[in-house]
DNA sequence: TCTGGGTACGTACTCACGGTATGTGAGTGC
DNA sequence: GCACTCACATACCGTGAGTACGTACCCAGA
């Protein structure tokens, strides 16, 4: 049997507000019930996870059907994707917007640690970006994403204050920095949020990360050299206490 | 209409050594078979993950039916979490092995960073522990078993390096320091395993980790101390190049 | 040796959920 | 005013997790 008729249900969710909008009503329409697909996926799969939320839930909150979900999106994962490429741009955003103005590397280097930390204790950037992100798009497509966002900030920084030593370093070797730094932060960011004080947690981690650069620095001063071939073996000698 | 009586397919898995086992047939096929559904959902939640290894498929790999899986089994998350643990002791006992016998905390640092890398680049572990574990099992749940078992070899291992500078930690900052290293290790273990080469991106990995412990070190040899307030502030000043 | 009980499954089913096929009316360009 | 298409709504399907229930086999006790 054929679907019945009934009324239609095509009202507009937002008017529109008639100031910058080119487009036609019934792309402001569309755009507007698309944005409410997200808004309100974002919602569930923050507090449900990806799994538990379902798309009749979700096309419920967003009263549409699923109808107007697959016309806009080819599937669920399709529609975690958008949810995700929007937490992550803003917290790309959030990030470079505290690191806008500093010029000192370290200063910029703190500056970029907080706002990571300050982000990663989002809820919905924990559980989008770093729970459900890699086992939702696969591993590959969740690194393609974080690279050309948030990790590039922290490769940006990183670049920053490794090249304020006296080390020149090659491209591997930063972006084997940056992964290291991005995976403490990402780590600690999630051990602040679920620790019981998380403001005393955030300060240690703060302060952890404020001795690895320290001892970076104390490095840079003594000119000693990153050793690039094996392994800490050859200007390292066998290092006892002191 | 009720079940039909069917032949019997109760036939011996494996038919069990009869070495040390002092368990009746019945409790041996029953291990047996508990095992199998274990070993091949392993199998098939790495090859294809959580949500796309159906239980018809184990079941059928195993070679029995959904009864006797969840004879031995609450459902599909409980199945999960015995191949998760697995796993993990797996990973956390090859750990154990790879430190036995190091007595300096540098060589035992070392030591352990190497194991750990391997570990982390195992397909198992990685899609398992890595991958899919925090958004199966839930965030708690996997960082509970986490702190259990690897992570607990990690802190150990810092505990180690730490205690050996001047300074003398507390239990807090020690932990944080360790969920750092542990971040950062997995993140680059991750990257190691993905990356094209991962024989020089494992070296590259231990070079930065040694760089790393090598400024703990020269820290600790300026009797430089942990600061305990905010940030660097204190005795950074503001830093050039040199 | 027989027998009752409990363990270790097998079989058939339900229900929820992701995805699809198809219909339809409001906008839009002409 | 009219055809056409876009932006949905409705009804349906297949799959897969979980369940109810039945049964064969093992083992202990009499």
């Amino acid at each position: 049997m054929p679907p019945k008729p009934s009324v239609s249900k095509l009202v507009p969710k937002v008017p529109g507000v008639p100031g910058v909008s080119g487009a036609s009503r019934r792309q402001q329409y569309s755009a507007s019930t698309k944005r409410a697909l997200v808004d309100v996926a974002e919602e569930l799969f923050t507090d449900l996870g990806y799994a538990a939320a379902s798309l009749d839930t979700i096309v419920a909150g967003a009263r549409v059907t699923k109808g107007a979900l697959y016309h806009h999106f080819s599937g669920k994962q399709a529609l975690f994707e958008a949810v995700f490429e929007r937490v992550e741009s803003d917290a790309s955003r959030a990030i470079q917007k505290a690191l806008r103005g500093k010029k000192d590397p370290w200063e910029k280097a703190l500056a970029g640690l907080q706002a990571f930390l300050a982000v990663v204790q989002e809820p919905r950037y924990r559980r989008i970006v770093i729970q459900e992100g890699p086992s939702v798009l696969g591993y590959e497509r969740f690194r393609e994403q974080e690279e050309r966002s948030t990790f590039a900030n922290v490769l940006d920084i990183v670049r920053a204050v490794l090249n304020a030593g006296t080390w020149e370093l090659e491209e591997d070797m930063l972006q084997t920095f940056a992964r290291i730094f991005f995976g403490a932060m990402s780590s600690a960011g999630e051990s602040v949020s679920s620790s019981e004080d998380p403001i005393a947690a955030a300060e240690r981690v703060e302060t952890a990360i404020a001795f690895i650069l320290q001892g970076f620095q104390a490095l840079a001063d003594a000119d000693v050299p990153l050793p690039g071939g094996t392994a800490v073996g050859a200007g390292g000698d066998a290092a006892e206490t002191s």
